[in-house]
DNA sequence: ACGTTAATGAGAATGATTCTCATTCTATTT
DNA sequence: AAATAGAATGAGAATCATTCTCATTAACGT
């Protein structure tokens, strides 16, 4: 479970971290902002500091556990690192995530970083648009 | 010129504005951080503030004569709006900045979009990497 | 040149995230 | 099991980018 991937990075099995693994793990929605996660702790009944949230997350992100997206709007947003690597099209209407991964698209990047002479190390693909929710398509923007 | 552009907008045609616009203009580095924007108008012997840079720049991206960018590290960077559509590869040592438009790519973001249901608005694709330059290869992360 | 109204700049305010530091835990050693 | 050393925690301050407020100034149709 959690506890063995905390003590294979090193860092100390303590109950936030753990809790904070439980809650990454067990959400319907995959991809948490910080608060997010300091709150549905904190109704749970959890004694937890928001700085402490912010700090694990970082240090998961180190150790491989965690991955973190910028997403349109302020908040980083983070998910626990299970299977492979994957992109994001983010409904602009209702937030909502969906993840996909396209083999010609990665080959295509490979092929672009090495011609203008880059050592590709990492990239980042979000899409954004009207997902098929009944409120969310065909929407007139202004808020 | 600038001046036309801004009129185009509905925007009033005042001296910050220009020389913003000629400020994004000029540069070799087309991608500029709100602050670069500034100091270089500072520089320069103009009278700015830095909130009227901000503003502008927001009210530019609006009226589509600049697109705003958020690569990794805090600050956002804006570039005019010349040419069509591209995506960038960002120097993860140097932070030079190079852009491509690669048409499998945006073929298959829209093919997947539609096939996640979603009417794709817009999307941002960033690499990150070594560039060619001597000090950037085979770099060891610690900074 | 005038008047209306938008634009400006200084500084305060905001929001997300990180830092500081005194206190509390973990894990390891007696 | 008690003792210890060092890491982790939480509250609140601090930071950083960006936006807001508001009194003053500038743009431009008349
Ligand atoms: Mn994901
Ligand atoms: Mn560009
Ligand atoms: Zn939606
Ligand atoms: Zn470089």
């Amino acid at each position: 479970m959690e506890n063995q991937d905390l003590r294979n990075t090193g860092l100390k099995v303590t109950v936030p971290r753990l809790k904070m693994l439980e809650c990454l793990g067990k959400a319907q929605d995959r991809h948490l902002t910080a608060e997010a996660i300091y709150r549905q702790l904190l109704e749970a009944g959890e004694e937890i500091g928001l700085a402490t949230v912010y700090r694990a997350l970082t240090q998961f992100e180190a150790a491989g556990l965690v991955t973190r997206h910028h997403f349109e709007g302020g908040q980083a947003v983070f998910e626990l690192e299970r299977g492979p690597h994957h992109d994001h099209i983010v409904c602009i209407h209702c937030g909502r995530v969906e993840e996909f991964y396209d083999e010609a698209i990665e080959k295509r990047q490979r092929a672009i970083a090495k011609k203008l002479g880059f050592i590709l190390r990492d990239h980042t693909l979000t899409m954004y648009g009207e997902c098929s929710r009944p409120n969310c398509q065909g929407q007139n923007d202004e808020s």
